[in-house]
DNA sequence: TGGCATT
C-alpha cells in the first residue's frame, strides 16, 4: 500500500472549497460563462412535494419559463430534485438567495444555478469507506480536493440527525465531473490516509433506487425466452452491467409486451405477469392456496426454502381473528428457483390432506 | 451506500 496523503498535505484548498461551502451554491462565476444565469437546480425536495407547489413556490421571485420536478421513469415517484428556469437572471439570483437552505418538512433544499447538461458531468458521485474515524468534513474534503471541483460532499455520522453523531468512517463525494472521479479513484482507493490505519476504498456510488433496478434486472436477465414476441430479450437486447441507464429501455419495452401485445392472453402471461415480476423488488411473487387456518409464516418458509432465496412470505389473514384465510404469498428472488418450487410444491399434499395449489402470482390476486 | 444532482 502506497501513503498517497503525504503527497497531498501540500495540496491548497480549492477556490470551490472556501468558506468549507459544500452546501452553498454554486453561484454565478463558478463554473465558468456558459453557465445558465437563469436555470436553477433545486435538490433535496421533500418525497410529497409536488411539481405545482414547486412552481408555486419559485413562482414568487418572478417569471417561470419552465419548471419540472424530476419523477421516476417507471414508478412515477418523486426523485427529490427538479429544475426552475427563470426569464430574468436577477430572478434566478433572488431565488438562489432565499431558498436555499430553506427548510421544508423534515428536508434542506439546496438551490444552485443548474450546470449545462452533458454526458461529462454525469455519474460523478464517489462512495468512500476506511475513512479515519477522526477525519472531519474538512479532512475529507481536502482528501479529494486535489482531484476536481468536488460539488458536494458528505461524512456520514451514527446518527446522522443529531448533533452528537460520530463519524462512520463513510462518506460521498461527488464531483463536477466524471474524469475528476476517476482520477480520485486511481489515486486514493486501496490507499491509507494520513493518520489511518485502513486503505480507502473508494469507488462509484449506488445511484439511489438501484438496489431495486437490479432485482429487476436480474429477473429480466433470468426470463426464458419463449417466443420472439414475448421475449424483451430478443427484441431488447442484452442487458449491460453499465447501470440503470441501459436498464430503462428494455424494461419500458418489457412493459409494453406484458400490457399491450395481442399475444398477453395467452397461458405464458399467467405465469409471468408484472404483478409476478415487481412486487417491490422482492422477487418473483408466488400464490399458495389452500392453507390451514392456523397457518403461520413459518410454515411458508419452511416450504419454499429449500428450492432457494426466499425474500419474504406473507399469510393472509382475517381481521377479527387473525385465522389464515387459507392462502398466502411467497416472494423469491431467481426466477429458476420460484419456478421450481411451483412446479413441485403445486399439488402437495399437506399432512396428507390439503392439496396445496401454487403457481405465480396473478393480478386478480390481491396480497 | 445519502438528504434520489442534470430534466
Amino acid at each position: 500500500m502506497i501513503n498517497v496523503i503525504d503527497n497531498m498535505e501540500a495540496q491548497t484548498v480549492q477556490p470551490a472549497m472556501q468558506n468549507g461551502g459544500l452546501m452553498k451554491p454554486n453561484v454565478v462565476g463558478v463554473g465558468g460563462d456558459e453557465d445558465s444565469k437563469t436555470n436553477l437546480i433545486v435538490n433535496y425536495l421533500p418525497q410529497n412535494m409536488a411539481q405545482d407547489e414547486m412552481k408555486s413556490l419559485f413562482g414568487k421571485f418572478g417569471e417561470i419559463e419552465s419548471c419540472k420536478l424530476v419523477r421516476d421513469k417507471l414508478t412515477g415517484q418523486s426523485l427529490g430534485y427538479g429544475f426552475v428556469n427563470y426569464l430574468k437572471p436577477a430572478d434566478a439570483l433572488k431565488a438562489v438567495k432565499t431558498l436555499n437552505g430553506l427548510r421544508l418538512q423534515c428536508k434542506t433544499i439546496k438551490v444552485s444555478f443548474a450546470r449545462p447538461s452533458s454526458q461529462a458531468i454525469k455519474d460523478a458521485n464517489l462512495y468512500i469507506s476506511g475513512i479515519p474515524k477522526h477525519y472531519g468534513q474538512l479532512d475529507l474534503d481536502n482528501l479529494f480536493n486535489a482531484f476536481g471541483r468536488i460539488i458536494c460532499s458528505r461524512l456520514l455520522l451514527d446518527h446522522e440527525c443529531g448533533e452528537s453523531g460520530r463519524p462512520r468512517g463513510v462518506g460521498f463525494v461527488r464531483y463536477d465531473r466524471r474524469c475528476e472521479a476517476e482520477k480520485a479513484i486511481e489515486g486514493l482507493n486501496g490507499n491509507i490516509p494520513h493518520g489511518g490505519k485502513d486503505p480507502l476504498i473508494v469507488k462509484f456510488a449506488n445511484n439511489p433506487g438501484q438496489h431495486y433496478q437490479k432485482c429487476l434486472q436480474q429477473m429480466y436477465q433470468q426470463m426464458p425466452i419463449i417466443s420472439p414476441t414475448l421475449s424483451p430479450r430478443r427484441v431488447g437486447g442484452p442487458v449491460s452491467a453499465g447501470g440503470s441507464q441501459n436498464f430503462i429501455g428494455p424494461m419500458r419495452h418489457m412493459a409494453h409486451c406484458f400490457r399491450f401485445n395481442p399475444m398477453t392472453s395467452s397461458d405464458v402471461i399467467s405465469h409471468m405477469n408484472l404483478q409476478a415480476m415487481t412486487n417491490n423488488g422482492q422477487g418473483w411473487c408466488i400464490f399458495v392456496y389452500n392453507l390451514p387456518a392456523d397457518c403461520e409464516d413459518g410454515l411458508l418458509w419452511q416450504l419454499f426454502g429449500p428450492y432457494g432465496a426466499v425474500t419474504n412470505v406473507k399469510v393472509v389473514r382475517d381481521q377479527p381473528n387473525q385465522r389464515c384465510k387459507g392462502y398466502g404469498f411467497v416472494n423469491m428472488l431467481n426466477y429458476d428457483e420460484a419456478l421450481s418450487a411451483i412446479n413441485t410444491l403445486n399439488g402437495y399434499q399437506l399432512n396428507g390432506k390439503r392439496t396445496l395449489q401454487v403457481s405465480f402470482k396473478s393480478s386478480k390476486q390481491k396480497s
